[in-house]
DNA sequence: CTGTTAGCGCCTTCAG
DNA sequence: CTGAAGGCGCTAACAG
C-alpha cells in the first residue's frame, strides 16, 4: 500500500537560479476594460454593464455574447482597487483576532467566512492580540479604504478602546468582548454557559466545586465565572474560600492554577475550567499529583473542541455556539456598513449551549478517600 | 483578589436599536490630500511629496511641518486604493492556507507576518484546503489587484494545480509543499527531522520501530516517511511489514492507526508519528489498550508545540523551523515580485530542527513482558 | 438600448 | 524647489 508519489528522493536544492520575470509581473491582470470593449467592438462601459449584469440594460443578446467571449479569451478580471475606489467600496471585512490558532478562534473565524461570502464580501484576517494594533488596523485598513468594516476580537477590558476607533465609532463591532460605548457588541452567553458545567457537577453530587477562571482583564472569564457562582447561588452552594483561581487561557496557566488548588487544605472534588486549552494543564497537573480524574476529582471544561475526546481521560466540555458567533458578527457588520439599524448589543443564544459528556465526570469520592488522595498529592514533586 | 471589572450582572440584551450612521460610513477617511494640501495652502503634489518621504525633494522646514500638521489635523490616511491603482502594487501579500488553527500554520503564519511588515507589506490571510479554492484565490487576489503575490500552503500532490496559476505562474510561491513545474517553492528538510527521531529512537535501544505517517497525498507526509525509512536504513533495521501506517493528520487519524499498530501480531516498540495532533490521538489509543508510554511503547511526534508537554506523558518532539519557513517564503516571494532571481527549490536549514526530549521517551520493554502486554491489550474493547 | 463624459484619490512626468 | 496636468481602471450619470 506504500504508493510513494514520486519524488526525487532527495530533491536538489537552492539549484539552478531562475530570473523568468512573469508577463503579469506587476501582479496584476494585464487585459482591462478597454482592451475587451475592443477586442468585442463595443464600448467600455457597456461591458462593464454586461459584466457586472446591471438590471438597467438590455443589450442584445448577440452583442452580450460577444462580450463574455471576449472577456474569456483575454482572460479579463476586473481591478477591484479602480471598482472600490470609484465604488467607495471594498467588499472586504477586516477581522482581526488575537491568535488563529485557537480552536475557539477557529470556529468563529469559519463561521464569519461563511457569513461574510454569503453576503458577497471576503475576509481579511490579521492577528494580534491588543489595542494598539487594533488602533493600527483601523487605520491602516478601514480609514486606508482596505475594507469596509471590522470585526474586532482583541483586546480586553483594561484597554481603552482607541480614540480614533471611538471618534469615528464606525464600520466596527466587536466580537466575543462586551464593551462599553456606542460601538455594537456581540457576544456569547457564558453565563448560561457556565451555569450548565456547575447544575451537572451539583447534579452529581458535588459540593466543593471550584472555578478555574481566566485572567480577570478579559470579559469572557469574568462573565464565565459569574455564571458560575450564578450556578453555585442556584444549587444554595457556597463558593469555597480559594476556590477560584484565575489563569491565563493556556496549558501553563491551567497547570499552575490546578496545582495551587491541588495543594489547599480541602481541595474541591470538581473544578470547572474557564477553557478546553488551559483544561489540558489542569489535567496534567492531576497527573503529576497522583489525582486520578474523574475518581478523585471531576473535571468539566469550557468550549468543545475535537481534542477533548483524545485527552486521559476524554474530557467532558460545554458546547458554545462560536461557528453562529462568527456568522451573527458578521452579518451585524454588514448591516452596520448598509446603514441599517442594529442592537448595540446581541447575544447569540441559538443553537443552546449543550454539556458533552464525556468520562472526566463522576460522582464525588468518599469523603476519607478524597482525604487520604490528596494528602499523597501535597507530597508529590513538582513537575 | 476577585476584582471583577464592573459590568452589568447580565447585559440588557438586544435593547435600544440605534442607527446611527457614522461620518465615515462607507468605510474611508474622508479627508483627502487635497483637503490637506487646501489646509496647507500648497499644492497636492507637495503633500504628496512630502507625505511619502519623497527624497527627490527639499521643501523648506516650514513647509514640511505645516503639512505635517495639516494632515495630523485632519486625520488624514491615504487611500490604499488610489495608490495601487497608480503604483500597480498592493504592498499586500496573500497568504492561502488549509486551516489557521493548526499549530503548524500558525507559526508560519507568524513569521510569515514578521517578514512582510519588515518588508512593508501587509498579510492577506485565506483559508481553505483544495487547490480548486487556489485557483480562485489566484483570480480574485492577484489578478483582481488585491495582492501583489501569493503564499500558496495548501494542496496536495495528487491535484494539479489549476492552469491559470501554471501560466501566469508569477507571483507565487508554495510553501510547504513540493510542487513540480516553474514555480518556486520552499519547504522544510523533512527527512532531517524524521532521521533523528529515528536516531533517537535506535540509540534508545529499539529495533522494531512504527512510523505512522500522514496520508500519502500529501508530500510533506511522504517526506517524513522516506526519512523514517532513510534512518532505519543508515541503522541497518528493516521496516516491518506493517509498520508504516497512512492516517489522517489529526486525532482521529492518529487514534485509528495506533488501533491498527497495536493489533499487530508483533507490535513495535516505538513509533515515530507524523504530527503533533495524530499523536494526541495515539496516546489516547495507548491508554485505551492499557498500553503504558514509555515502558511498553515509546513515542516521539514531528512538531513541536505547547501542548506536548501537558500530555501524559509528556511528549517527546521533533522542533522544526516554521516560523523561518514563513518568514523565508515571505522573502523569496518579495523577491519573486521584485523580479529579482531566486532560487527556484529552497529547504530551510537553519535553526537546523532539534530533538525536544520528554517522558514518552524509554527503552524498549524484556521481549517477554511485551508479549504478554500485547496480548492483554487485543482484547480491550474499542473506545 | 448604447456611447460619451466626468471623475474616484493618488502619483509622476513635466514646466515654471 | 514647487505647481499644473494627465492618467491608473472602472462606474455612473447623462445624452443620443
Amino acid at each position: 500500500m506504500e504508493e510513494e508519489t514520486e519524488l526525487p528522493e532527495r530533491a536538489p536544492v537552492d539549484g539552478n537560479s531562475y530570473s523568468f520575470r512573469s508577463a503579469a509581473r506587476s501582479g496584476q491582470s494585464t487585459s482591462t476594460l478597454v482592451a475587451v470593449a475592443r477586442t468585442a467592438g463595443v464600448d467600455p462601459s457597456t461591458v462593464s454593464r454586461v459584466l457586472r449584469d446591471d438590471p438597467a440594460v438590455r443589450v442584445r443578446p448577440s452583442t452580450r455574447e460577444r462580450i463574455i467571449e471576449a472577456a474569456a479569451a483575454l482572460g479579463y478580471v476586473p481591478n477591484v482597487n479602480a471598482r472600490s475606489l470609484v465604488l467607495r467600496r471594498t467588499m472586504t471585512i477586516g477581522l482581526i483576532i488575537p491568535s488563529a490558532s485557537n480552536v475557539v478562534y477557529d470556529q468563529i473565524i469559519k463561521g464569519a467566512e461563511s457569513a461574510a461570502r454569503a453576503a458577497g464580501y471576503v475576509l481579511l484576517l490579521t492577528e494580534s492580540s491588543d489595542f494598539g494594533a487594533v488602533e493600527a488596523a483601523y487605520r491602516e485598513l478601514v480609514l486606508g479604504g482596505r475594507v469596509d468594516g471590522l470585526l474586532i476580537g482583541s483586546g480586553n477590558l483594561n484597554d481603552s478602546l482607541p480614540d480614533v476607533v471611538f471618534e469615528r465609532s464606525g464600520n466596527c463591532v466587536v466580537l466575543n468582548r462586551l464593551i462599553r460605548g456606542p460601538m455594537p457588541s456581540i457576544i456569547e452567553d457564558d453565563e448560561r454557559g457556565m451555569n450548565i458545567a456547575v447544575a451537572r457537577l451539583v447534579e452529581l453530587g458535588h459540593t466543593r466545586i471550584a472555578c478555574l477562571a481566566g485572567p480577570a482583564d478579559v470579559d469572557t472569564a469574568t462573565r464565565r465565572l459569574a455564571g458560575f457562582k450564578e450556578g453555585m447561588a442556584e444549587a444554595s452552594l457556597t463558593v469555597g474560600q480559594r476556590y477560584v483561581e484565575r489563569a491565563a487561557f493556556n496549558e501553563g496557566g491551567g497547570y499552575e492554577a490546578m496545582r495551587r488548588l491541588l495543594s489547599l487544605p480541602s481541595p474541591p472534588t470538581a473544578v470547572a475550567v474557564s477553557s478546553v486549552i488551559a483544561a489540558v494543564g489542569a489535567l496534567a497537573a492531576c497527573h503529576d499529583a497522583n489525582v486520578v480524574v474523574p475518581d478523585d476529582l471531576s473535571m468539566i471544561a469550557f468550549h468543545d473542541a475535537a481534542i477533548a475526546g483524545y485527552l486521559s481521560p476524554p474530557l467532558a466540555t460545554i458546547w458554545m455556539p462560536l461557528f453562529e458567533l462568527g456568522e451573527a458578527a458578521t452579518k451585524l457588520l454588514v448591516d452596520v456598513i448598509n446603514g441599517k439599524s442594529f442592537a448595540s448589543l446581541q447575544r447569540v443564544q441559538s443553537p443552546e449551549p449543550r454539556l458533552i459528556e464525556r468520562k472526566s465526570l463522576a460522582p464525588p469520592p468518599p469523603e476519607h478517600n478524597t482525604a487520604t488522595a490528596r494528602a499523597t498529592a501535597r507530597r508529590e514533586p513538582a513537575r
